[in-house]
DNA sequence: GCAGTGACGGATA
DNA sequence: GTATCCGCCACTG
């Protein structure tokens, strides 16, 4: 729980104001990318743990698909919308554009958070 | 220890 | 582009 449940919040976390990514994107950057399901499964635990912006992480589609585990099904649009995030039909917007890869955006480095 | 499941993704048809 | 299947790793029953 302390070691892929951490990386993903970790890397989630420095996910920036406006910017939203994908599990894939996630998994990716943590060398697990034929396993993206375990970082949806991992936000799942997201809850528990406080700081965890899991609204900002969507699928590959930009599909709000974890929505509904927000409490409210449509608290994660909402906020998304709040950060400037347009959300239409569940799904986001011009994602391509507000995509945030942790692999480019992190230049690979983990755990640094000197910048 | 085995089977089922999951906020996914990629490949194939 | 849409629909279906399989693989992936970790956890629960």
């Amino acid at each position: 729980m302390d070691d892929f449940f951490a990386r993903v919040y970790e890397v989630v976390k420095q996910i920036p104001y406006g910017r939203v990514t994908t599990y894939g994107a996630i998994a990716a950057y943590l060398s697990a990318k034929k396993a993206a399901r375990m970082v949806g499964w991992a936000m799942n635990a997201s809850h528990l743990q406080p700081g965890i912006p899991a609204h900002r992480v969507v699928n590959r589609n930009g599909k709000l698909t974890g929505k509904m585990h927000f409490g409210s099904p449509d608290l994660m649009q909402q906020i998304l919308e709040n950060e400037g995030v347009k959300v239409t039909d569940d799904a986001i917007t011009n994602f391509s554009r507000h995509f945030w890869d942790p692999a480019i955006e992190l230049t690979m480095q983990t755990g640094n958070g000197t910048d």
